[in-house]
RNA sequence: GGAUCGGUAGUUCAGUUGGUUAGAAUGCUGCCCUGUCACGGCAGAGGUCGCGGGUUCGAGUCCCGUCCGGUCCGCCA
């Protein structure tokens, strides 16, 4: 018998039970004739005590960091307790003890604080899983994974497995591909999503599935990106949006009450694609905090319905904002005391190369004027082009308050909604206002359809082809040719303003989630193919077996899918995935651990019969 | 594909305007210590300053190239 007991679990209780501990040496401290020991395993870490008869012993075979370790002995109460650990109050009294296997000086420490640099890590990943803080993200997976299948079960839902090796389709991500023996010349692809298997299963009846899956994209990684990463994979028949929002956002409520035993009681705010765009320049807004984009001249042609207040801005001749093609603000509560360090200091973040707006300008929200009755003094960086009153009526735009600073970023229109969402989230932070105990769900609906790709002057899916389009949006695409003619002015096509039955769940800024309702019926699947530039024969090439299925019964269905690490990492307090990825990939794509990719042999090229020309 | 930061002891880092023998902490090794728990004390070992080239009397330091790692942009239906 190896152990007894684990290293987390004796009590004072305990004490006089004989007792067998198997485990990693944590740390030795000699102390003149006696030694503590402190072993530890996945439970926890409890003291051993190796008195002076076990001095010779202990000479001929040392003990060192990570050693593993079983020993024998009495439990008993501690002289002096430790309140920190869990077993601190009890030590085992070791009477023999083994050395399982020794173990090299670990490269760095076994610490929750380690001295360990990252990339040391990655490559010792095994010995970095030792560590309670790695591990307890690894717990927390496990609980959301867990908390998700219960949830699930109990809502009749099935999970079933599907392929791995299927077809490649070339729209949307790049496929990592797999060469076949077997068919010489013919490529795997490895799913980015099982998407159409899903909605197969639709069609043979399974109405509900889950799945908790791994996808594939063979694209360049991010802190929140993995080229193979998780999904909570579901699909449902017989459903309208309401019934999968409904359902959804119970799951999360769920694995909130589970795994951080908060109760989510609040309803789960929803807003349009447009809505997100308009007040936060980004379709995943964090809604924590209360700082929204006031738009002082936004493009009539990409939001028909919203009022423009160009009027605010113009009439004075300033060039910076009559030239550019839209105008944001945002006012930040508590800034208006920035120094001029402070605000030159933001007007270089906006301008590092991967934000690339030309400058910032400032309006200082200052206490009132006793002498002329205003509540508010204005001070900007523009002073010689508005007066107070054109300032006042920025900042009534901007819902500014005495104490605020306003920050207007002014430019081309994607560029400038960009900035000014980063900037947004850069000042949040800064400010402390994004804190990570707190949770908010949002779901942004009313996706646009399409999205124009500039680089082919084409229409691509947004989401992806199988996303129906609002019902009392069909005709726009059936009855509307996809050609472009104009690429300028590609926002006037009808397909620019096509909606889809598309919604994502949004967690503090994050996408955690995205879905639709799926089309369901061959002939407007084909339309959609069409429109994304697809021919008859290429459709059949690609989708034909979707196409063929969706003759034999097709239910209406819809679905949806999380992003399970990512989910996991904002649940765990953080930004990065890796994290909470046991196995994780380097920002290259490489594993550090087991140094992969690599080459292959000379003879496994002979049998899948191909030859390496590279570039 | 691009931007940017970094690479110095096992590890995490410091290293001034280019100047004699490249430091600290921690880890490691040895000795001392009967109540520690980040134990303590004393002593010691440990360096191709990522790699290649250049400038210079002299390069860890400046320049060029390259490799590796981090973050970001593009990309990610």
């Amino acid at each position: 018998m190896y152990r007894s007991n684990t290293c987390g679990e004796l009590r004072i209780a305990d004490i006089q039970k004989e007792v067998t501990l198997s485990g990693w040496v944590q740390t030795v401290r000699k102390f003149g004739s006696i030694t503590f020991v402190d072993i530890r395993d996945r439970y926890g870490i409890t003291q051993l005590l190796f008195s002076e008869n076990l001095n010779a012993q202990l000479e001929a075979n040392p003990l060192g960091r990570e050693f593993v370790l079983q020993a024998k002995g009495f439990v008993q109460e501690r002289s002096n307790k430790n309140a920190n650990i869990a077993t601190g109050e009890i030590e085992i009294a070791v009477k023999e003890f083994t050395i399982l296997n020794k173990s090299a000086v670990p490269p760095f420490t076994i610490q929750d604080d380690t001295d360990g640099g990252d990339e040391l890590r990655m490559k010792y990943r095994f010995l970095d899983l030792r560590r309670n803080a790695v591990k307890k993200n690894l717990e927390l997976r496990y609980a959301v994974g867990r908390s998700t299948r219960n949830y699930l079960h109990e809502n009749d839902f099935m999970d079933i497995e599907t392929p791995f090796l299927i077809k490649s389709t070339p729209e949307g991500a790049r496929d990592f591909v797999v060469p076949s023996r077997m068919n010489a010349g013919q490529f795997y692809a490895l799913p980015q999503s099982p998407q159409t298997f899903k909605q197969l299963l639709m069609v043979s009846g399974y109405d509900r599935y889950y799945q908790i899956v791994k996808c594939f994209r063979d694209e360049d990684l991010r802190a929140d990106r993995q080229p193979e990463f998780t999904q909570i994979d579901c699909e449902m028949s017989f459903v309208e949006q309401e019934d999968i929002l409904q359902m959804f956002e119970g799951l999360v409520k769920r694995i909130f009450k589970d795994v951080k035993n908060i109760d989510y009681t609040n309803v789960v705010e929803r807003m349009t694609w447009e809505d997100a765009m308009w007040k936060y320049g980004n379709d995943k807004p964090d809604t924590r905090f209360d700082i929204n984009i006031a738009n002082l001249k936004f493009p009539q042609h990409t939001f028909p319905a919203k009022l423009s207040q160009a009027a605010l801005i113009d009439g004075v001749n300033f060039g910076v904002f009559d030239e550019a093609e839209t105008v944001l603000a945002i006012a930040l509560p508590g800034c208006s005391e920035y120094t001029r360090k402070q605000t030159d200091e933001l007007t270089e973040w906006v301008k590092r190369p991967q934000i690339g707006m030309k400058g910032l300008v400032f309006i200082k929200c200052l206490p009132g004027d006793p002498v002329t009755g205003n509540a508010i003094t204005y001070k900007s960086s523009v002073d010689k082009f508005y007066d107070a009153d054109k300032l006042k009526a920025i900042a009534t735009a901007a819902n500014a308050k005495v104490g605020d600073l306003i920050l207007i970023l002014a430019g081309a229109e994607e560029k400038t909604r960009k900035a000014t969402s980063d900037l947004r989230m850069y000042m949040a932070e800064r400010l402390g206002l994004r804190k990570n105990d707190e949770f908010k769900l949002l779901w942004v609906m009313d996706f646009p359809l399409f999205e124009y790709a500039a680089d082919d002057n084409r229409w691509v899916a947004r989401h992806h082809p199988f996303t129906s389009p609002k019902p009392d949006h069909i005709d726009k695409m059936i009855n509307n040719n996809p050609v472009i003619e104009d690429a300028a002015k590609y926002l006037e096509h009808p397909y620019a303003s096509i909606k889809a039955n598309a919604y994502d769940l949004v967690l503090n800024g994050n996408e955690i989630g995205g879905g639709s309702i799926r089309i369901f019926q061959r002939p407007l699947q084909e339309k959609m193919f069409a429109a994304l530039g697809m021919d008859a024969e290429e459709q059949q090439h690609k989708f034909g077996f979707l196409l063929g299925a969706f003759e034999y019964g097709a239910p209406p269905h819809g679905g949806l899918a999380f992003g399970f690490d990512r989910l996991c990492a904002i649940l765990g307090g953080s930004e990065s995935i890796r994290d909470f990825i046991a196995f994780p990939k380097n920002n290259s794509g490489r594993d550090m651990m087991i140094d992969a990719p690599g080459t292959i042999d000379a003879k496994q090229f002979e049998e899948l019969q191909i030859k390496l020309d590279l570039k």
